[in-house]
DNA sequence: CTCTGTGGGACGTGTTGTGTCCCGAAAGCT
DNA sequence: AGCTTTCGGGACACAACACGTCCCACAGAG
């Protein structure tokens, strides 16, 4: 926690953390710049007034950043709205790591990392439980590395999920068409169609320039009825494919909110609580051990596919989902984790007794 | 001179550059804080009017800056002025690169060291005909280079000037003696008594904690005189350390300034002028291809000692000093150059038509 | 068509920055 | 010792800038 000048090298590094000494409110207005930018690039197009109340500042004072960043050639004015240009993406990819340091952010994702055993762990700044738009910058940064992880051609399979969501409505749009095929990881988990697997692979798919498959299996089918379904052959080439995909990205949930939200039956419910679920994935109930305590009804990605040389990447974000995240981290392993402040903060603040370092 | 983008990485590092995206007033206000420490540290102790006066900016602003430095713990205010502290000279030291790159004088650097042959170039920002600070901050930066270059056990031989004493009166004290001799690197080259080659190493040398030798051989000598005199056994002994020097620092001078300064008569003189002379380095004087025009009867450092592994350090600066440099650069290896943006944008600007890249 | 969003302009107000004094104290000089 | 010169810090009035709050013309959406 000790904020220790860590030798010359690192301080060299970031010329920022260095003017912070010359120019300490410079901090602050970088910082406050950096979330304007970031939040027109979220919310594009964007108005002055809506992004103010967004922002909770007051319209005159965003209308100076505004300006500086017309001026600076970040964003684009138009009738509906204000854009990000594509400078002004770069800025804020350049300055990206910078306030992950400042915010104590980089030193968060380390110690998850650690902790989790995971190789990439990914914090964005804010709680997704606070504000809506935490919720769409997780989604953001996983659609980032969910590119840096994507070599086609390959098959990526996703679940659905609000996060999910996010990440396919903010993938940077591909201008040459790319030989992906994007399948939805497991048939009917039952949500609002727009956080529905299939939904999002679909938009996945077009923002990706590949390729999709639709999957439709409901999971009020009977045992049998769905093992006669997966004899099919049309469905079998399908669950291979779903199975042997290159990538699985998922979102990980709250047990008892994922439960309701699934609309599993009062007995399940309790039987879930008596053996300590705390996190879903992919159809998947665990307990805080990592345990499987149970699984949904559906055919797709089974557990057991997530070995060899299957990229995982998890996201979720919002405090209440630390411990569920941590519980899948012990279930089975995970290539990449995409969270946010709320979430690492709770994970870590747990710990903190049993790591002490 | 294009300003590009120079790809990922470079970006990254500087992070001041990108912030200079976010926050465009923020540049001027790193560098006028900049320029300030910097200034209290060469004046240390100083006070806060006078400083002011100096910058040529009003005291309250100033006082604003100050204030700012005392939170951040990057001077400390005592009864006799202000003075600097580790952290500020850290600070200054981390910034200095950055500041280089903001105002091209990295750039300037690069074409100078590759213009000139002379592996290691640093130029200060200003010119040292502008303002006396410069010349100081030319001989602090000369200091810093020696440093570098100083290994002990060795020897150094310094020349006299301007330059060279502002380098022994901003060389850091050393706190622990270190075997190291400081000769000066001619006899009786004639000076104002603080800028004496003699003074400057006894200084010198007290500031590396390290031995000093006097050398006091009149320039008026006939030369049959002189030689007899280097038969001596003492002096010969002087003069042969003096040869094998590790180090040579010397000051660069214009020709003519350094002739009527030492005083030569008129007919030397004109025969100087003749003959083109333009530069003046420990006793001698070149022309523009750095042939040698003339040199003084005086004992020393000879030109075809500077050869081998003896490290010679060039220090001069000033808009006129330029032409003189790039002499001396044709005339003898140069392992490092000290100047100021003056003199350098003189050099630069002279071979701008037959240069052009 | 209305209606709600957009950006841009205008203006009074309040806070902040700034120039200019003054003061007590401490170091250096005579 | 007494004097002078500098130091840092405090005070205060004024100006400048930033800010909150309106307004307007206009362009898509329903």
């Amino acid at each position: 926690m000790s904020r220790k000048l860590r030798g010359r090298e690192a301080v060299f590094i970031d010329s920022l953390l260095v003017s912070q000494r010359l120019v300490p409110e410079l901090t602050e207005k970088v910082r406050t710049r950096y979330r304007v930018l970031k939040r027109i690039e979220l919310h594009q197009p964007v108005g002055r007034r809506t992004l103010a109340h967004v922002l909770g500042v007051s319209e005159r004072v965003l209308r100076a950043d505004v300006e500086v960043f017309k001026e600076q050639g970040l964003i684009e004015v138009g009738p509906l709205g204000m854009a990000i240009t594509e400078t002004g993406v770069d800025v804020l990819q350049a300055l990206d790591p910078i306030m992950k340091t400042l915010d104590g952010r980089a030193e968060m994702e380390l110690s998850l990392a650690e902790r989790l055993g995971i190789a990439r762990v990914v914090v964005v700044s804010g709680d997704s439980e606070q504000s809506e738009d935490v919720t769409r910058d997780v989604g953001q940064a996983a659609a980032h590395v969910l590119r840096t992880f994507l070599h086609p051609p390959c098959t990526v399979a996703v679940t659905g999920g609000s996060s999910l969501a996010m990440l396919a409505e903010l993938m940077p749009q591909a201008t040459t068409p790319q030989d992906v095929e994007v399948v939805p990881a497991r048939g009917g988990l039952g949500e609002r169609h727009e956080l529905l697997a299939n939904t999002i692979a679909s938009q996945l798919a077009a923002r990706l320039s590949g390729r999709y498959r639709m999957f439709h299996v409901s999971e009020s089918l009977s045992r049998a009825t769905a093992e006669r379904l997966a004899q099919e052959p049309t469905i079998a080439e399908m669950i291979d494919r779903i199975r042997s995909a290159n990538l699985v990205v998922h979102g990980i949930g709250d047990a008892l909110t994922m439960a309701t939200r699934r609309g599993l039956d009062e007995e399940t419910v309790a039987h879930l609580a008596l053996r300590g679920a705390v996190a879903e994935a992919f159809g998947y109930f665990f307990d805080a051990e990592g345990h499987i305590v149970h699984m949904m009804n559906t055919v797709g990605l089974k557990l057991e596919d997530l070995s060899g040389d299957k990229m995982v990447i998890g996201v979720a974000g919002g405090r209440a989902k630390g411990p569920a995240i941590e519980a899948v981290a012990h279930a089975y392993r995970m290539d990449a984790l995409v969270t946010d402040e709320g979430a690492a903060r709770a994970i870590l603040k747990k710990g903190e007794c049993t790591h002490g370092s």
